[in-house]
DNA sequence: CAGCATCCGCTTTGATACTG
DNA sequence: CAGTATCAAAGCGGATGCTG
């Protein structure tokens, strides 16, 4: 991307993460960790080969990503994010906040991964009752599962099956989302599809996070 | 831009506001508050004005921004944030933060306008002693002055001159926040051409946030 | 197959000129 | 002041081909 070549920290940010696909990148590789190419092409339908790797080379100047060979078993390099591209955690945290209404619902046409869920999950949800025994939820929102479990009055999500669950979603992901978010009760979403497996009680821990007050528009602090 | 057609928050975000120079006007009209189209250009600095025009619609279109008639006595229209375009504050805070290492010096060529020193400052600075009374300091870094002062214990910058100042800054911006930031002290920053007239306490009062610890590679919490 | 590089047509951007 | 018009250059998307 060309400069803005403003002394501004804003525009020094959009300088080395602005360009189109490159959170997008950053997005992948912090909910799923390190990552093959390939990985990241599936995770990213729609990017032209050649952009995925002219931005794995600018991030890997730009200290974000780092090449690794994988160990001895698997014969692969691994992409992984440096601790400073993880640090772009909380930005990418407060944009995915911010488009929290525009995912009500899905656009025909649109693709989806069922690891994104665990981006507005893990965003949105907290535990409602963190002194109790924590809960672990499985996601089956396409071919590879989310795991959703309660951890020191937060929710975590990752990729990738539980080892015990509590229960489990079965459906569209809209619906899974519209039922953890809040916006649908669960009858009406089975009724649409969903698919609920387990103890009903798993679903009243976790709790959508209650809507931050507008800031002030000269309000900055987060 | 080309929508990424992807039912994940981030993506949805980025098809609104990923465009090329979107996030910085609203960086402009979050510091500055309402704007004219032209005080928008002087702000920034490389927009193509055709550009500038069709970020407007677009952003118009999306409920980001709002364009009024000024009051009668000004003959022109002012563009504004929605509240909605107001939530954007802290996606920008969390981007300007992230980019707080990459100030530490300035490029040669790359353009500066004072107001946009209000967005650091007002992200990095804590007021030191709550309790006591307000401070106010100017920063003069070039036409236009910049206010910062103590309030709630926090930091709020903005554009424009201070009715009564503790303390005046003066002189080129990489010092003045070097100053502020704790990089570099005061007497350094004077023989490097800082100029500082008033109480040496008011400086003591602001101090830099403590930079927060690592978020781990998949700690998406804010 | 994983990991690119190349080519090509289209869209977006940048720079400048011009207008109500 | 607040844009529109024009055009060259850069960036992007899609397809395809090459290399271990």
């Amino acid at each position: 991307m060309r400069s803005y070549r403003q002394y501004c920290g804003l525009a020094k940010a959009l300088d080395v993460v602005g360009d189109r696909w490159t959170l997008l990148i950053v997005r992948e590789l912090l909910v799923r960790g390190g990552c093959r190419y390939t990985d990241l092409q599936a995770g990213l339908p729609g990017i032209a080969t050649n952009l995925l790797a002219q931005r794995l080379v600018a991030l890997e100047q730009a200290g974000i990503v780092r090449r690794e060979a994988a160990p001895p078993p698997v014969a692969t390099t691994v992409v992984q994010l440096t601790p400073r591209g993880a640090e772009l955690a909380p930005a990418i945290a407060a944009l995915g906040r911010w488009a929290g209404p525009l995912l009500s619902s899905r656009g025909r046409g649109e693709t989806f991964r069922p690891h994104w869920l665990a981006l507005p999950l893990q965003l949105y949800l907290t535990d409602k009752y963190p002194t109790r025994p924590p809960v672990t939820l499985e996601l089956r929102a396409g071919d590879e599962p989310v795991t959703v479990e309660t951890i020191d009055g937060g929710v975590r999500a990752r990729p990738g099956p539980a080892a015990s669950t509590h229960a489990v979603l079965t459906g569209a992901p809209e619906l899974i989302l519209g039922v953890l978010m809040g916006r649908i009760d669960l009858a009406r979403a089975r009724s649409a599809g969903l698919k609920y497996e387990g103890d009903p009680a798993t679903l009243r821990r976790l709790q959508p996070r209650v809507r931050s007050a507008h800031t002030s528009s000269k309000g900055m602090n987060p």
